[in-house]
DNA sequence: TCATAGTTTAGAATTATTCTAAACAGTTGA
DNA sequence: TCAACTGTTTAGAATAATTCTAAACTATGA
């Protein structure tokens, strides 16, 4: 067994820190604690409130300004991604690659599709003294 | 001239109340008078606020809750679409057909991309239980 | 250890939207 | 034409997500 009782979890708030600090980002327990639950396991895809939830439950006192703040900061750090698909919540991903998203309306649950299948083809030029940032799809499916 | 002094707004008001009638709704004033802004020149996109504004300049009188029921109404006769592209705001387009969207994002502008012109491909098949609902394609640009 | 600049937070404020229930207005049948 | 019925509109309150404020806190570098 090793010197510490908790090896893994500092492994976890080591890497978060190093992930902080590479962005530029001041590692401070709540964003430490946040980015441990975002980047530590496969993609995920968050709103506020569930984080939110989700870092309560794990027993760490964070406030909901402050869960809003940090995924606003990690998104402008480029380490998440927001998704548009429902007028009533904003959707954070961990994956910033290429790729886009199935959108289960009933559920409001997002699945990605790597940018490697999907296509989009014939967008026509944009408006004069415009320039393309990104091309959203959400293939919206319901129960059948 | 002919026997009334406004034959042409009188033409506009049939057609939005036989519109109206069509889609099983009353043709109330108020409806009338949206559906009138909405549908008799080109293919438009709106949100309750720009429409009512829209509506008051007009000099009628449209309560605000009105204009958000008779967008939401419209949409369930199919009459109109709602456009997901902003996570504070939400459009409705006149365009019911297949097309797509540019997104001006610095001005909170939308703009038709033709059906014909655009095509996803390579949509893997939706999770178990679960049927595409429709393939929403965003182009955001901005300012170059 | 200290000073500083960046962070967090509770709670208030804001904004888009929906709800409520009372007044109003199309429609229908007599 | 006229009730009377039912659907519609409305003001204002309520809701929900998000942002703001300003005071307390904390990571950092000297």
């Amino acid at each position: 067994m090793g010197k510490f009782a908790h090896d893994e979890s500092r492994d976890m708030a080591g890497r978060a820190t190093a992930r902080l600090r590479q962005a530029g980002l001041r590692p401070t327990r709540q964003r430490v604690e946040l980015a441990g639950l975002l980047f530590n396991d496969c993609d995920r895809h968050v709103t506020a409130e569930s984080l939110h939830d989700e870092v309560s439950k794990a027993g760490v006192k964070v406030s909901l300004a402050t869960v809003y703040n940090t995924l606003h900061q990690f998104t402008g750090a480029g380490l998440l991604r927001q998704v548009i698909v429902d007028s009533s919540r904003s959707y954070f991903d961990t994956n910033v690659g290429d790729h886009q998203h199935f959108f289960l309306e009933e559920e409001g649950l997002l699945i990605d599709i790597s940018g490697e299948h999907i296509a989009v083809s014939g967008v026509p030029s944009p408006p004069a003294g415009m320039a393309v940032d990104r091309v959203d799809v959400v293939v919206r499916v319901r129960r059948q």
